[in-house]
DNA sequence: AAACATGCCGAATGATTATTCAGATGACCG
DNA sequence: CGGTCATCTGAATAATCATTCGGCATGTTT
């Protein structure tokens, strides 16, 4: 009987490992093979459910934290990661990424249309969707590529990996995401690949977006935004970057030369979609969050524990004053 | 909050190792404690049943076997143990031993008293009881000590570890097994510390024995049996060999000058001990086992399956012929 | 029947996990 | 205040486990 895997064999097997505890050289004795064998048998124990092993729930969200950020700051829906004392920077990204996913891809249907940003957290986030490919999903890019050195935050990356994962088709917009030349960018904006993009992100029912700081952006980390422009956005009271736009506190974009040299998706147009999650982590965005809630750009956000005590803590949301609408850039 | 053992915290770490599948380096960036931790956390999360490991039931005998065994052979109890193809030696004893245990542990009553002889599987067999501590027993040693350089296998050290295990007292025969001179193992038998030890074995209502042949007894192997000796033994008609009584294939203990040397429990009080249990493993000991059943010295046998086997093919066991009975040596 | 797949095996090896160790921290005295 | 435990920690290391790799056996194609 050369090779046998018959059932019996690996409940011997799994019997000796992980009731009596045996190490896997111990195993290999009884059952008379190496122990290279034993590990392969207990990999199949475990398939075949002769092996379970379950693990006490365990929930990754502050519900109670949620419910506040909900009621307080009037968001259609609002996911607290827990998260370890201490933890930062791409350890806590990783965190919201992997825990945020499971309740992001349940707040997308089967057939939607998404509209998707770059940036860190997002992109951890989207790795840790299940790659279950069942979903028929429309993802389309909602911002230019930020600069040409290949990048796995972009919005490209994440999104081809989005639609591969959960399944479905991926459009790209394949333009940087910022054009120094407003004239240039408006004729791109003609290109039939641009125009099917827009049209597409105009139908999207689901966005998911990233909040940055001035300070923070992409684009002042890649050296995109110079400085003359930089001091323009400050002098017009920019406090946080939502897909390559500029906004201040009331969460309308700030009327500046960018506005016009960037490809993206329209704040007017994020606006409009009915679910607009925002992923955050980190403390030190609130301000920003809270303009994107005004100005009712985003109605649902994910965020780590320490990220939304400091929102809750930040001065409560007046109702937002709103004058006048400028008129959207593209 | 340094030290947190929250159950949180245990659930936290065992969901991202059992469940997501991370490596322990990569739950303690989650956790923001050191590899060494987790598994720490992990250990603990196990003690606490938040990981529980459940294993499809394995059945380590050979039930047909064993009601062939016990029909046919017209044994009390018969425990065959499943042993994977081309198990041998001491790979072979080591699965009787651990799957045997459990079974010979069962036979075992609370206050019982137990005379226990050596050998090697026996010691396997022992070292594998649950150390329950629980049972009150009077572990009382059947055999002297083969010789002087200590041997993990005696009765001694044996009965000791077993009173240890199951819990109670155990009484030690101190003296060898073997005395050269009649004479002297008689006035050993007067000693009060031996009587004792004798009065004990007479209650006995359990007894775990070794069945061993001539040629494979501890004492040809430790040189204990000079040739001559073995001479005499093999024209008497020796097929086995318990407790260092050699017996027919009858069960008759051997009447040779070796019956007055050893120092044992007689094969008559074995005889009268209710619930005398075999212990074998191996293909090669079929004559001596089937002696010992003839001659109603053992009603149990554990035994691998191989063996049982072997012992199934050997020829039908008439029902013994007992003509008369010599008096019982000491 | 040769030539080529395919699959399984265990030795060696690479990767991961458990344990040891030395230092840090803090509670509890004297 | 020091001392004295006791406990806890992560770095280093030892032990264990998983994977790679070449060899062998069997089955299939040519």
């Amino acid at each position: 009987m050369p090779n046998d895997y018959s059932d019996d064999r690996l409940r011997l097997v799994a019997r000796l490992y992980y009731l009596d505890g045996l190490g896997q050289s111990e195993v290999a004795k009884f059952a008379k093979v190496s122990q290279a064998k034993v590990s392969r048998l207990l990999a199949l124990a475990k398939e075949r459910g002769i092996v379970r092993i379950t693990v006490a729930d365990y929930d990754p969200r502050r519900r109670e934290l949620e419910d506040q950020l909900r009621t307080r700051l009037g968001l259609a829906t609002a996911i607290v990661i827990k998260s370890s004392e201490g933890l930062e920077g791409s350890d806590l990204r990783r965190t919201v990424g992997h825990f945020g996913a499971a309740a992001v891809d349940a707040l997308i249907e089967p057939r939607d249309t998404v509209a998707l940003a770059g940036g860190r957290t997002i992109h951890e986030l989207v790795h840790h969707l299940p790659a279950t490919r069942t979903k028929s999903l429309t993802v389309v890019q909602a911002m230019g590529t930020v600069d040409s050195s290949v990048n796995a935050f972009d919005a490209q990356e994440v999104g081809r990996v989005m639609a591969q994962r959960l399944g479905g088709s991926f459009l790209s917009l394949n333009t940087p995401a910022f054009i120094p030349e407003k004239r240039t960018r408006d004729a791109l904006l003609e290109l039939e690949q641009v125009r099917r993009v827009r049209e597409t992100l105009a139908r999207a029912r689901v966005a998911l977006v990233g909040l940055g700081t001035l300070a923070n952006s992409v684009f002042v980390e890649r050296g995109t935004l110079d400085p003359s422009m930089l001091r323009e956005l400050e002098r017009a009271g920019t406090v946080g970057e939502i897909c390559g736009r500029f906004i201040d506190a009331r969460g309308e974009e700030c009327a500046t030369a960018w506005r016009d040299r960037v490809m993206s998706i329209p704040i007017e147009q994020l606006r409009k979609i009915p679910h607009v999650i925002g992923v955050v982590s980190g403390s030190d965005r609130s301000a920003a969050i809270l303009a994107a809630i005004r100005g009712r750009i985003i109605k649902a956000l994910v965020i780590d524990e320490l990220g939304a005590g400091a929102l809750l803590a930040a001065p409560p949301p007046a109702e937002p004053v709103r004058p006048k609408t400028r008129k959207p850039s593209p």
